[in-house]
RNA sequence: GGAGAGGUUCCCGAGUGGCCAAAGGGGGCAGACUGUAAAUCUGUUGGCGCAGCCUUCGGAGGUUCGAUCCCUCCCCUCUCCA
């Protein structure tokens, strides 16, 4: 493909590109040798699923990779030991061997919901630092300084506020960047909040003697809370193989400002749609509602299907226009005397609740409803079949036999 | 190695002998309202068949009628000095 439309391919969406030019005079080597460029994108199995977060980049990869790129998808397994301090307060928890383990199983086959798994290159980064001993990594730490490192954002405001660093995490970056050198990378993916240690990556691929690598970077994806970026540990992420229902509710809980951030972020949409959406909103044509269903519809289209999406976003009307049971609600099969009469120790039993304090508090709150009674009395109402239902989203169906 | 500061409930942070299951904020949950699990307002937020009792304020002991608060030892973090 023509130079110049790759790189406006590659431009379109991206923060940070270091530099315009090397990536040209690369792409142009790149069809000259018949050599595709090597472009490594890292991510850490940390948490066991991706999220929409991480979709962003894999976008990105994927462009590269339908232009005829190498798309390297390489799994942290090594690094994760460590646990990125990127944007971090505090020290990460590292996690055992056998979670890393579990958690890279799991990226693996959910990042080729994204990628093209004929085409994708999957690495583990223990492959070279299992094999790398204690001069090997001293040798490695000796190519950088301390104040380079403290030029680093996070670890600065840490340092200054007297908030402790674990000397582990400053090989982090080392490591990250190492990667680029053991991998040969051409260009190396990530968010806006990894470019320091993209840039560690061009230094130590230099100082081993490589060309250094270009940096990609794409804006960070704020959670469902609206505050942080997106991430499971706080539990504010949309994983791409949760069911179509919660992702559909997760995406209608966020605030109609947040809505448009993701719809610019993540839809397929194009930037005349998106502006049009805007005005429409803006001018009242468009209710925010019906952009927030249309963008849920979106998405879960792209991770599952077309018919999942309207079934979920059908139970979702049934469950808050109408509020409704929902279709297929789990059943619970109660022996008739092992029934419990006292409710709060029951909706514990049925797992509805995690303590009889918190059953009392629900019914003490007008929370919960049998039936379609609202329960005002700690007793179990009698009856064959009951569905209960606690708050607005929390149902369960009990059988008695 | 020396001197000092500190570790409180999901998180941040007050409390410094009984009035402490522990202020306040955040988050969570619930109710009202609605346009949606948006926004806003209000309530609630350790457990226990619960007007009472049990477990909790870094860990282990001790003083006391009584300890989150005082003492001893230990663990961890930060600051300054070496």
């Amino acid at each position: 493909m023509d130079i110049e439309k790759q790189m406006e391919i590659i431009k379109r969406g991206a923060v940070d590109l270091i530099s315009e030019e090397e990536l040209r005079d690369r792409l142009k080597r790149a069809e000259e040798e018949k050599r595709p460029l090597r472009v490594k994108l890292g991510l850490d199995p940390t948490a066991p699923d991706l999220h929409l977060g991480h979709t962003v980049v894999l976008q990105k990869l994927k462009q590269f990779q339908e232009l005829g790129h190498t798309a390297i998808f390489l799994i942290g397994d090594f690094t994760g030991m460590i646990g990125d301090p990127t944007g971090r307060i505090e020290t990460r928890p590292a996690l055992s061997r056998e979670e890393l383990l579990a958690n890279a199983e799991t990226y693996k086959k959910q990042v080729f919901k994204i990628l093209d798994p004929e085409k994708t290159e999957i690495r583990f980064n223990s492959e070279w630092f299992e094999a790398m001993n204690a001069s090997d990594m001293i040798r490695l730490c000796a190519k950088y300084t301390m104040a380079r490192m403290m030029e680093r954002e996070d670890f600065r405001n840490r340092f200054q506020n007297n908030i402790p660093i674990s000397i582990h995490e400053f090989l982090y970056p080392l490591v990250q960047g190492y990667d680029s050198v053991a991998l040969k990378a051409d260009v190396e993916l990530g968010g806006h909040d990894q470019i320091f240690n993209l840039y560690v990556g061009r230094d130590l691929q230099r100082s081993y003697g490589q060309e250094s690598q270009i940096i990609v970077t794409v804006p960070l994806l704020e959670g469902t809370d609206g505050i942080n970026k997106m991430s499971k540990s706080y539990g504010n992420y949309v994983g791409i193989d949760e069911p179509p229902d919660v992702m559909f509710g997760k995406l209608m809980s966020i605030s109609d400002e947040l809505m448009l951030k993701y719809y610019e972020l993540l839809s397929d949409i194009t930037i005349e749609e998106l502006k049009s959406l805007k005005d429409g909103i803006k001018n009242g044509t468009i209710h925010p509602r019906d952009a927030k269903v249309r963008f849920a519809k979106e998405i879960i289209t792209r991770f599952h299907s077309r018919d999942a999406a309207e079934s979920a976003h059908i139970n979702f009307e049934k469950v808050f226009r109408e509020k409704e049971i929902p279709e297929d609600i789990e059943t619970i099969e109660i022996k008739k005397h092992e029934m419990e009469r006292w409710l709060p120790k029951f909706l514990q039993n049925i797992g509805m609740v995690p303590s009889t304090t918190e059953g009392k508090r629900m019914i003490a709150q007008g929370a919960v409803t049998i039936n379609g009674e609202k329960i005002k009395e700690e007793t179990t109402p009698m009856g064959d079949e009951l569905i209960i239902k606690i708050g607005k989203r929390r149902f369960k169906k009990i059988k008695l036999v």
